[in-house]
DNA sequence: ATAATGACTGGGG
DNA sequence: ACCCCAGCCATTA
């Protein structure tokens, strides 16, 4: 399988350029399940070994780390988010400034899997 | 086909 | 602003 939910939500992730960060609802919402934001979340979850996609830049709607922020999974996010840059105030990201805009409507098209002929 | 899980989200006190 | 409750959806066994 090459089209489950689970690799589209790796597909706009990877869209997700460093030093920003995108939300679990906002990546459901590109992928047109503005509901399944669980399920954005586990697909980050079932993230194999081998995978490129940067899963650090996505957080939860409270610009917070939703892995164990007092374990080793928060700790690491939030290192590898200082290192693009993006800073964090009062163990916040403020979405405001760093939250990603969103792929533009060409790309969200492609990342939905539409045909360029309608 | 059903039941259970999970890195979420929004509203009220 | 923060915490708790209920709804949501896709994948898995």
């Amino acid at each position: 399988m090459a089209d489950s939910f689970f690799d589209m939500v790796y597909r706009v992730v990877r869209r997700i350029p460093a030093g920003q960060v995108a939300t679990y609802g906002q990546i459901a919402r590109i992928l047109g399940a503005p509901r399944a934001a669980r399920t954005v979340g586990w697909a980050l979850h079932s993230l194999p070994e081998g995978h490129d996609v940067p899963w650090h830049r996505v957080v939860n709607s409270r610009g917070t780390v939703s892995l164990d922020a007092r374990g080793p999974g928060g700790a690491v996010q939030r290192a590898l988010l200082e290192e693009e840059g993006v800073v964090f105030g009062e163990g916040r990201i403020d979405l405001k400034v760093y939250g990603w805009a969103g792929p533009d409507l060409a790309e969200q098209r492609a990342l939905l899997g539409e045909a360029p002929g309608g």
